[in-house]
DNA sequence: TAATTGGTTCGGTGATTTCCGAACCAATAC
DNA sequence: GTATTGGTTCGGAAATCACCGAACCAATTA
């Protein structure tokens, strides 16, 4: 980490650390898209990346095109320039949150297979921990309606930011 | 998988592959835990797993010591009998909530350090995507008082159940 | 005391992951 | 045509992980 605070160095540190285990990315790409996220720069270049990571030329490359292909971030060219310039894409959040949703769905799921085999299977067991079932299952519930929601907020506000 | 029908052997993969990576245990740890929440025997001893899973003693050993460390199982003992016998403890659904309240408490923290952050020194970018990153945090927000408040009903479950 | 039972600990092996350097390629500049 | 720039691809090294078998230990049984 070079050229930059020693406190937005810790930020991408902890941050990078939060992708990595929330998203599954490699930890070098959790930094770089940390890095992003802390900068006012619209766009580095694979240059500015490497020399603030301090990484190798195949390392960036391959997290670079590992982050744009999961639509983390995107590129754009300048005119006469030959460079690619790199940046968050501007629904990285929502995506973080259809990730979300994605992973809730399936837990839900699986929560409802378990409920009914041992419903089937353990009628005894099922009894017992019914509420207990149900309780966890109702929090799945709701935790995916309030994302559902957010998600809906947050595309309303990016068609509203699009009309300005 | 030996001596369990192929639908639970299914569900045990599926389950245990979901703790894998929920709780992130072992992938032999992750299947122990399914095998003892899909079963109604009250108590399986060393033996058992080691037959059901098919793996050595030295794995069943330190996985099983791993889970009850983490209050994941928990073991008892029949008088007149050397074998520990180990099922799901009671409280296991509360304390995965448990685990969820940790990680979104520290993520929202984080998220509020990233906000803060980039109101000090990224204000342009952070008055763009001021409601983006405010509609995050609310969301997360929701989602800590979503797991609140399902804690406190499956602690009162519970409360009521010890009293019958 | 010797043998068995229930379980733990230790060293090592195969699989996987992350990163690097070197060679490479395609486009532009000289 | 040659050199440089911007970036990709490939092979391998180092680290980590999950699991195993063998040796081991402590408590019971014979």
């Amino acid at each position: 980490m070079q050229n930059i605070s020693e406190e937005k160095c810790k930020l991408v540190e902890e941050l990078g650390l939060s992708f990595e285990d929330n998203h599954n990315l490699p930890p070098l790409a959790g930094r770089i898209y940390a890095v992003m996220i802390l900068s006012s720069v619209d766009g580095h270049s694979f240059e500015d990346i490497i020399e603030i990571t301090s990484a190798s030329k195949s390392s960036v490359s391959t997290n670079l095109n590992l982050l744009v292909q999961l639509k983390f971030i995107e590129y754009f060219t300048k005119t006469g320039d030959r460079k690619r310039y790199f940046r968050t894409t501007k629904n990285y959040l929502r995506i973080t949150l259809e990730e979300y949703l994605e992973s809730i769905e399936k837990e839900l799921n699986l929560v409802k297979k378990v409920n009914s085999f041992n419903k089937e299977h353990n009628p005894e067991k099922f009894k017992k921990n019914k509420n207990l079932g149900l309780i966890f299952q109702e929090y799945l519930t709701t935790q995916k309606e309030n994302l559902e929601t957010t998600i809906k907020k947050m595309i309303a506000f990016n068609n509203e930011f699009d009309q300005l």
